[in-house]
DNA sequence: CCTTGACCTAAAGTTAGGTTTAGAAATTAC
DNA sequence: GTAATTTCTAAACCTAACTTTAGGTCAAGG
């Protein structure tokens, strides 16, 4: 093989441990774009390594592959991007990352003071609509740890 | 409806904020277990409430069905649980839960170190097989952010 | 040249966690 | 007593993120 002719699938797999379908998926939601050979088969460049490997860590983030695909559309479309591309559109990561932890902090604590101690008493308890699940199905607030505001 | 006949899917439903297949489908999962009345309806007893919104708060901080099953399984089978039960099982999710936000932090301060300064150089980065996920496909570790420990 | 392995496409299958649909029976409301 | 709800079951459908399968093509080694 010589050089700039790509490289194949199979190789861009094993640099990564991605399968080769999973590869071939992620082209088909956009995440990557190799060009063809002249016998129909993929070939990627390089930074292609990169941009996937950006893939996977946002997976393990929680990210969705839509979600993944607007971040790397930002990165510049005519040349390879550079480090500090890379830099610019993982910025976006830390917060969303910073805001994960917190709600799960504030998830735990309140595990702590309202299931931990028995208490088990809502509405005054923190888990009382904790995230933005509530209403999302029809009206009114989803009360959690089975008790009503209204005592009945 | 008199005491001591319990609850129908519906009240258990506009209580727990929960669609009614989602209820049926808990069932199916072996979360729950109601019995059922003359008519072949399902009667849950007031203390379901509790497993229910159980369920909710454990879905949100990220355990599967099969997992929340399994906590469920350790509250005591012939009678109503106590506080201190509930305690008990909730107790496991403390751990589990420092666990997360622990991961999610190093990784974070990862991106900070690796992505966020430019670097992007394996082996020496901590993105370098972050999770358990390492092992999982096959042999080898998996390389991430596009470079492989040894030069090529 | 021939074989083997890598690659191709399209479509179907998989898992989790449910929802929707259809037709029938039970319950509640008036 | 009748109408309107609610509930029942079984099976099909849904999304995300892939994998597997089937049937064929391309590329590399001897």
């Amino acid at each position: 093989m010589r050089v700039n002719e790509g490289l194949s699938i199979g190789a861009l797999a094993e640099r990564t441990g991605l399968a080769v379908s999973a590869i071939r998926y992620y082209e088909a939601q956009g995440l990557i774009n190799p060009w063809r050979n002249a016998g129909g088969q993929r070939r990627f460049q390089r930074s292609d390594l990169r941009r996937l490997s950006f893939v996977m860590i946002a997976q393990q983030f929680g990210f969705t592959l839509p979600q993944i695909r607007a971040e790397l559309d930002r990165l510049p479309g005519g040349r390879t991007p550079t480090k500090a591309d890379w830099a610019k559109i993982s910025g976006g990561f830390r917060e969303t990352l910073d805001q994960k932890i917190e709600t799960l902090t504030r998830l735990r604590d309140s595990l702590d003071g309202c299931i931990g101690c028995g208490c088990l008493s809502l509405p005054n308890c923190a888990l009382y609509n904790p995230t933005d699940r509530a209403g999302e199905k029809g009206p009114g607030p989803r009360y959690l740890m089975g008790d009503t505001p209204k005592r009945d």
